[in-house]
DNA sequence: GCACTGACGCGGG
DNA sequence: TCCCGCGCCAGTG
């Protein structure tokens, strides 16, 4: 059931810094499945990751917002991610974040850190 | 088991 | 750089 990964998106999601922007890519990558981005955001549009799980900080590879379906409020993505010193702006597809100023540059300790995590936790 | 879906990503033109 | 096609894979009916 894959029940692990979640339990791996939901720690490496709460560890997303406040105030910065991270890529579905990334999560799947820190979760040790690199080709899942695709679960990441299944995942987070259904609600499976628990409550409190900072979801506006996750955006695509381009710094590009999830579609308004996603939020209940068609802007609550755009305002939290404001409310943190995020500067989001408007282009023709959607509101972007600028991933070079305000993406989680995560490193390889970090990577490392939740491989070790994992597997003390043994998921 | 099968077909289809999707808050995705990458490489080629 | 911008599109576009294709690969990806857990969930769902």
């Amino acid at each position: 059931m894959m029940l692990d990964f979640y339990k791996r998106m939901e720690m490496v999601c709460r560890s997303i810094p406040w105030g910065k922007a991270a890529t579905y890519g990334q999560i799947a990558l820190l979760c040790g499945k690199p080709r899942n981005a695709r679960q990441v955001g299944y995942a987070l549009g259904r609600g499976r990751l628990g409550e409190g799980i900072p979801a506006h900080r996750i955006v695509n590879a381009r710094g590009i917002l999830s579609g308004a379906a996603a939020f209940d409020v068609y802007d609550l993505q755009k305002r939290l991610l404001e409310a943190e010193g995020v500067e989001v702006l408007e282009t023709k597809d959607g509101w972007q974040v600028n991933l070079k100023k305000d993406g989680w540059n995560h490193t390889l300790e970090d990577a490392l850190y939740f491989r070790e995590l994992f597997e003390k936790e043994g998921i």
